[in-house]
DNA sequence: TTGTATGCGTTATCAA
DNA sequence: TTGATAACGCATACAA
């Protein structure tokens, strides 16, 4: 050990990784690694890998150009032995191909059906269910869903969930979607929706940052007031959305939870018996309470509510 | 190439390394990651990075419980042909030990007086003396610096060229530092300048996201108006510096130029004459112009500057 | 042009 | 317990 040290010996994983039929390396595969819900995420899984001895690989599947597939050639050309994604991309071949080489796959948000990856979800759909009960108890009356094109699953899922449980009181949502999931998209959303006839009181953003743009268009372009005359509500609870220009109410992502569940499962001692079939995680959202959704009663119509009639 | 094909062969990285004595892997040493100008730049390096045929491992440096050591300890069993350091982390003994191994080393916003890295960093201390001339003009008359207790080279240079262009005009400038480069200690540092008997009536904080935890104490705890009652600046111009609920004055950090510079840097033939010494590299960040300094005069006070009597 | 042997740094196996 | 040897997959040098 000393002798080691002296020379500045450092064990070769490459060639061990030959040896052993194991690299020790996790592939990351993300998109949009620069938004707030991602690089947290992100950043609670390479801690967590590196406390269990693996090292993170991360493929950045931005571009559109294709280099997603040479990325994901990338690592697969450096063995590595799973691949967590946390990309919305639907794109099923990516996960196809890394189970095709052996690798364990763990699926973050994504609600794939595949047989094999350890699928790690939230209670989307339950929780628009909770925010319709939110703005009800707030005396909104006209709600609204402001969501992105992405199409995600878990996005998706959020507002089904929240149509569904509105209309399960006789109430109607208004849908928009626009763009991506940023605050860019939030505030067109906002001018679509505040400008429109039938503008709503009540608007559930399937992400904080669509709920901030939205927020600040709502605010400083429209002159209402959140909570008084807008209830907002989002999802993930980035860190702005604590910041006290906005005191978004919202839901946790458990992202500690989620880490160490994918990395703990990563850890155990791969079964050999073909394709290790995984239990599906699902995990529940945490509201969290702050100060975009009135605690009770509306601005001065309405106190009383599930009625139905418009 | 069709049997290769058919048979789902990949090259193995492992191997070819071996051969090679290049890995083809970039370590990138970062610490909070979840940050948004650190994640915003580590997506762009991965982007190139992958461009060039090359692969990132993170490795994450956030823990201080040794796991910084044990994390590049991988890094270099790995042999990775490259480390590039995001990290505020001053730890000399981690660049010595990369260059050591024969790692070529990029070090950014760090400004190390090391020979042999490549240094990229900004041109921090003449910034500071362009925020000073955008006060004055503003008529503000009570400078001051908001830093955090990183200590980062970065984070000083600005702090002292803010304070060295002011004396030259013969203002004082009240210095508080606190806690680390987020919002959090924003927040308590306005809380602590704003209290004073002595309030400011500019304030450049070191990074943008203490320049939007100082402006919300401002305007939600002290009913000040930004910029009316108190000129901000920032500096990263992160993506909240442009919501509209801040509207932020800042300095642009060249992020595309930084990861591009660095890349191409990697990427040419490593030349053998020993350790190839890299010119260091000073990029010039741009002042964002919006709304948190007033475009000319007073709120009513002093239009005229520079007498240098308090 | 095509084929064969050797070495990269490990680890596993087998013989001493 | 210790020491020698083969094999992992690739690249190179040399022979055919």
């Amino acid at each position: 050990m000393l002798a080691a040290e002296e020379l500045g010996y450092h064990v070769n994983h490459l060639a061990r990784g030959l040896m052993r039929n194991e690299s020790g390396i996790v592939c990351l595969i993300v998109s949009e690694v620069a938004t707030p819900y991602r690089s947290a995420l992100l950043g609670r899984l390479t801690l967590n890998l590196q406390n269990a001895g693996k090292v993170a690989m991360l493929i950045n599947t931005d571009r559109s150009d294709g280099s997603v597939d040479r990325a994901l050639q990338q690592a697969l050309r450096y063995r590595a032995d799973a691949s967590i994604i946390l990309s919305g991309l639907p794109d099923r071949s990516i996960t196809q191909l890394c189970l095709r080489n052996g690798q364990r796959l763990v699926l973050i948000n994504r609600d794939d059906d595949q047989q094999g990856p350890l699928r790690i979800n939230l209670d989307d759909h339950e929780a628009g269910g909770r925010v319709v009960s939110a703005f009800v108890r707030a005396g909104c009356r006209r709600l609204a869903f402001a969501n992105s094109e992405a199409g995600t699953p878990s996005l998706m899922a959020r507002e089904r969930g929240f149509v569904a449980a509105a209309s399960a009181l006789g109430m109607e949502v208004i849908v928009e979607r626009h763009g991506w999931t940023g605050y860019e998209a939030g505030s067109v959303l906002g001018r679509r929706m505040l400008t429109a006839k039938e503008r709503p009181d009540a608007v559930f953003c399937a992400t904080d940052l669509l709920a901030c743009g939205f927020m600040d268009v709502a605010r400083h372009q429209f002159g209402l007031s959140v909570p008084n005359d807008l209830c907002v509500a989002g999802f993930d609870d980035i860190e702005q959305a604590s910041w006290s220009s906005y005191a978004l109410t919202t839901f946790a992502q458990p992202i500690a939870d989620i880490a160490s569940r994918a990395v703990d499962w990563l850890s155990e001692m791969p079964q050999e018996d073909g394709h290790a079939v995984a239990q599906p995680i699902t995990l529940k959202a945490e509201m969290i309470w702050r100060n975009s959704i009135r605690a009770k009663g509306g601005t001065g119509n309405a106190s009383t509510v599930i009625d139905g009639s418009e």
